[in-house]
DNA sequence: TCATTAAATTGTT
DNA sequence: AACAATTTAATGA
């Protein structure tokens, strides 16, 4: 098991940062277990520090006043979240959940303010985090409104892989194709069909417990220009 | 190392 | 949603 200043490390930002100031971020970040199904944090909470993944893989997602839940997006291990709500000194605006056990890192928000204002290497890592995501959620829209099913999970498969959001992961990718459900708010046994017409097309190649991404280009591709075209 | 069992995940109805 | 089949992980000889 890797500790946690060893995996700090190996962020990304972690690089583009000063080792006099990775020294503090060290001393300061602490790590907390979430089991399966528990909350990382809640919306409405006030937004005290910066959350990263270590280990496992959360979801972020809001909860409409009728209880309907609506997922955003994943996040895997090595991906970091919520510096939105710190930047704009707000309450947290979603529920992040973990999905399996994780073990989730937090930097303190006197931290994360010390290095937005003493590194500009960590002001161009979350410049480019937000810019990411930004174009993660404007296809997100597009994709939510114009395409079918199958296009949704390859789109979905496709962005797990983005080596911006979720850094360090290979082609393959370890996850169940339940889980695979909650994130993307299709059935289960929808999700399988998916991934199965995906298989068949080469794109993909479905194992147990897990996915390996044969063509990236075409998965991303596979929304912009519907079957039959 | 191999066989047996339990648990997790997938494929189908 | 429920079921059976398959794969992995764990256990003990």
């Amino acid at each position: 098991m890797n500790s946690l200043s060893e995996q700090l490390r190996a962020s990304r930002w972690a690089r583009m940062i000063a080792a006099e100031q990775m020294q503090r971020v060290e001393a300061e970040v602490f790590e907390q277990q979430c089991p399966a199904g528990t909350a990382v944090c809640r919306k409405g909470e006030p937004a005290d520090a910066w959350i990263g993944v270590l280990e496992g893989l959360v979801k972020i997602n809001a909860v409409s006043a009728d209880g309907k839940s609506v997922t955003f997006t994943g996040v895997p291990a090595g991906g970091w979240l919520g510096e939105g709500s710190l930047l704009k000194n707000e309450p947290r605006r979603y529920d992040v959940v973990a999905l399996r056990d994780s073990r989730i890192a937090r930097m303190p928000r006197a931290t994360f303010e010390w290095l937005l204002d003493s590194s500009i290497g960590f002001n161009r890592f979350l410049l480019e985090q937000l810019n990411e995501r930004l174009g993660q959620f404007i296809g997100m829209v597009e994709y939510d409104r114009l395409l079918d099913t199958d296009a949704r999970v390859a789109r979905y498969l496709a962005e797990m892989f983005n080596p911006i959001l979720y850094p360090g992961f290979s082609s393959q990718i370890r996850i169940s194709q339940e889980e695979l459900g909650y994130l993307t708010g299709i059935s289960r046994q929808r999700v399988n069909q998916a991934l199965q017409a995906l298989d068949k097309l080469g794109l993909i190649r479905v194992g147990y417990a897990g996915i390996e991404i044969l063509d990236a280009e075409q998965l991303r591709a596979f929304g912009s220009s519907p079957p039959g075209c």
